[in-house]
DNA sequence: CTGTTAGCGCTTTCAT
DNA sequence: ATGAAAGCGCTAACAG
């Protein structure tokens, strides 16, 4: 595994030449170019992606920071901004921040460090200072205050066609339980969404929203259907809650869809086959990989962008609600 | 975000002097070494880690070649992979595969062109060739004929506990349904553990394995099924094929656990707090990448390393076998 | 069309 | 203890 020189001495020509047909930059003589190609498979020559980096300072590799790869929602975006990645020639380095703070900002330091050509995170916690630093960046679901570009799904429309199905199917009163983060993020409107569906259409409804990180959170669920024994369609802020309020409401003896209706807010799947375990509204996680990837991409070739993109979510029907409350 | 000659320059020292305080080698006095960090500060200089890398022929960033993240074995072995290298200051380039044999040469190519240090795999195709290239290698559940280092679970003992407690919980009939790779693989030591501790407690047993890709597995299943309606206790050769299983025996009016019982094998849990949902036999996950990481490492630091690593299993109970079976 | 050369930012002798 | 200088492998500007 030689270097350049290696090759250029073997074809007896310049490195320049051999860095011309490598790059397909400059015209080369077709006998030369053969000559090179030639040398280059002999010595089974692999160019050093460290030292082009250093010279042209541009690596093509980003870093994708999320709370943690070990959750599924997580692991199908990260899946899918891989591939993505990969057919534009990029590589990905993968930083789980566990939801930390300082782990974030460890992470965009060694992330600068290790000149990575932008970012692709999904962060909570309070960075707008090292964003405002000129590193591409690309949020999901995050305001900064910078102008940063936000690639996110249609939560308020989430909220509204929860409530929407919920009645269509038959629900009397309506129920939201969810959490939120103490930084501004896009999924809070799921809940307002949710709330003007269901004064617009006048159905009764109660809420639980909790501050994160929230301490015994099957036990407020279980409190709020208590206080609530006359919720019979909730939706759930995400899929994982969802599953949480399945739980309580086994334990309370309440039988699901018959009894209480769930809607769940994400469209996790477990792997890339199988199907939803929820009723659920499902972000387009593909596409959101999709445009965060182009986007991240023309940041970094210095285009600008449209700093929010919105992509619609749509309503999958699973074991959670009940199937075809038809006339 | 100067380089290392700007802070030079501020300091009124030579670049070496810079090098040694920032590497902490070499003596330097208390008072420049003062005086560099002033001045690193103020340009809030980071390193720059592509001419390190270049420099030094190091780049303290590993690969993890993985089928796909999505999938949530994969997600949990990559969650502790990164958080294990993190805290040994290396970073994790994430490539998947998606179980093609084309993708997984090219991310190895792709890979030695980005230097990275080494590589842990886990991999289903042929590249035994490959491998042998001096490129540190850790493999996951899987022999190459080189003698790279192989990490994986005691899956022998897999079959042979699933067997014992599908019969100490009653079952009088047995199966085995699962399927397996082309190439020479650890996993296929589930069914043998299994098939030989059913001989040894003497009871009969049924065995359905196909070879991957199976088309049409759930029919498979079904025609397993037909044709051994006595079995009555069933081990998976992984989690996912137990959820087929459930699925099948769904759609066949068969109770589960009451009529047949069923034990998977990984123990894959949705989320890192989320509890099980089946009975399983569960792969140490976290050592399993604790020794990964480890292995990988000494391997690059030149160290000489025991060539097979078996992590022990254990049973994990969930709602597909009858609760304590006691007396 | 192609060879030569000057760095990219860093580490590491080698003097001093 | 520290400055000067060479060079890691590559690209791009400059001659020819």
């Amino acid at each position: 595994m030689g270097t350049m020189k290696d090759v250029a001495a073997l074809a007896k020509v310049g490195v320049g030449t051999v860095s011309r047909v490598l790059n397909n930059s400059g015209a080369v003589k077709e006998s030369t170019r053969r000559k090179v190609e030639a040398a280059m498979k002999e010595l089974n020559y692999i160019p050093n992606a460290y030292a082009r980096g250093l010279k042209m300072n541009k690596t093509h590799t980003i870093a994708l920071i999320i709370p943690t790869i070990w959750h599924p929602f997580f692991s199908e975006f990260a899946y899918y901004v891989e591939r993505n990645l990969s057919e534009h020639k990029y590589k990905m380095l993968l930083c789980n921040s566990d939801v930390s703070n300082d782990k974030e900002l460890e992470y965009i330091q060694m992330v600068q460090e290790n000149k990575v050509d932008g970012i692709i995170g999904i962060t909570y916690s309070d960075l707008d200072s090292f964003v405002s630093s000129h590193l591409p960046f690309v949020t999901i679901d995050r305001h900064f205050k910078e102008e940063t570009v936000c690639v996110t799904s249609d939560n308020f429309h989430a909220g509204e066609l929860a409530a929407e199905k919920l009645v269509e199917k038959g629900c009397k009163k309506l129920g939201y339980i969810g959490t939120h983060s103490r930084f501004p993020t896009e999924t809070t409107k799921r809940r307002s969404g949710f709330v003007e569906q269901a004064e617009l259409m006048e159905i009764p409804y109660a809420i639980y929203d909790g501050e994160d990180p929230v301490v015994e959170f099957k036990q407020e669920i279980r409190t709020f259907f208590e206080e609530n024994p006359d919720v019979d369609g909730v939706f759930a802020h995400t899929d994982f809650i969802a599953l949480d309020i399945l739980e309580v409401l086994e334990e309370m003896n309440r039988k699901v869809p018959e009894e209480v209706q769930i809607i769940g807010c994400d469209g996790i799947k477990m792997e890339a086959g199988r199907k939803q375990f929820l009723s659920t509204i499902r972000q387009p996680v593909d596409l959101m990989a999709k445009a965060a990837v182009e986007k991240i991409i023309l940041v970094i070739d210095g285009e600008s962008v449209k700093t929010k993109i919105t992509l619609p979510v749509h309503y999958v029907e699973g074991p959670t609600t009940k199937n075809q409350m038809s006339k």
